[in-house]
DNA sequence: ATTTTCCCCTGCCGGC
DNA sequence: TGCCGGCAGGGGAAAA
């Protein structure tokens, strides 16, 4: 499922290939692609439109128009963007819209499970930034985004810490994939109160999150099953997974057989000897 | 105000 | 063999 470092992965190529370019002409094979609106008043707002660059917030890819329009671009569960150099030889099973540039350059939006969506974003600056407020939370790469940001959002919650950090609100991008394999590299159990952790505990966390990001963009992402890059590979981070998944297999760190559990309504996997749910007295 | 539940959507898989 | 319920989960709306 595209998370933070799959949607980054396919933004870089998509940046290095459509900056500069014209959006010839757009369908929308699938009307429910651009709901709330029509397909008609999604295709108007982008036809003919020049792609000054291609962005990202969270797991939302955003291609910046001139005026400060913007396309906003949601892959959800099973999206797919695919670039290539021509029209393709038959359209991808699944197809829901597809993109013609001034260079014969196409790209299709693909998605099994219709989550996807499409839509314009404000164009005034503060209206973009409401926007984004309450939904979108900071930036875990950025470099202005420090540990004492973190704990502070996470101190406030008295939900299980794996909650917390899928909220989107309070940390941008991370999703159950990333969320299981931070917190397995932080030693912390997914079900321990936000509110409950040590400064020492949601520091380590903060970086296991940064880390885990950082290194799954330097894999290209993780292909689970449907996740494919904008140009149609697969990416290598699925092999660097040490819990998500993993049920009943050794742990990496030590050997304990790994379980999965359920965590805020999400498939959970962790070590329940490096993640004790009570901290401090000896076993889970 | 925060937290939880439900919903969307389709393919796949285990059980009977 | 074939049907069917359950599961997968991002995000947002609705409910608690």
């Amino acid at each position: 499922m595209p998370e933070l470092p799959e949607v980054e992965t396919i933004r870089a190529q998509l940046a290095e290939r459509i900056t500069g370019r014209t959006i010839r002409e757009m369908e929308v094979v699938d009307a429910k692609l651009a709901e709330p609106a029509t397909p008609e008043a999604l295709v108007a707002a982008v036809r003919g439109r020049r792609i000054d660059a291609v962005t990202r917030r969270g797991k939302y890819l955003i291609w910046e128009f001139p005026d400060g329009d913007a396309l906003a671009l949601h892959l959800r569960m099973t999206g797919r963007l695919h670039w290539r150099p021509g029209p393709p030889e038959e359209p991808p099973p699944f197809l829901r819209a597809s993109f013609d540039l001034d260079d014969g350059a196409t790209m299709t939006f693909s998605d099994l499970r219709r989550f996807g969506r499409a839509w314009m974003l404000p164009a005034d600056p503060a209206d973009r930034e409401d926007y984004w407020r309450g939904r979108v939370g900071p930036e875990p790469l950025a470099r202005s985004y420090s540990g004492r940001d973190f704990a502070q959002a996470v101190a406030r919650r008295s939900g299980p810490v794996k909650a917390v950090i899928l909220n989107q609100a309070v940390i941008a991008g991370v999703g159950n994939m990333y969320a299981d394999e931070a917190l397995f590299q932080a030693r912390i159990h997914p079900e321990r109160p936000a509110s409950s952790l040590s400064d020492d505990e949601t520091k380590l966390l903060h970086r296991a999150i940064r880390d885990r990001l950082r290194v799954a963009i330097a894999h290209g992402g993780a292909s689970i099953d449907d996740y494919r890059d904008g140009l149609g590979n697969k990416g290598q981070m699925q092999e660097q997974l040490r819990v998500h998944l993993h049920e009943g297999e050794p742990c990496p760190r030590c050997r304990t057989t790994i379980v999965k559990t359920r965590v805020a309504q999400r498939g959970t996997y962790t070590c329940p000897s490096c993640q004790p749910r009570h901290p401090g007295r000896s076993g889970s």
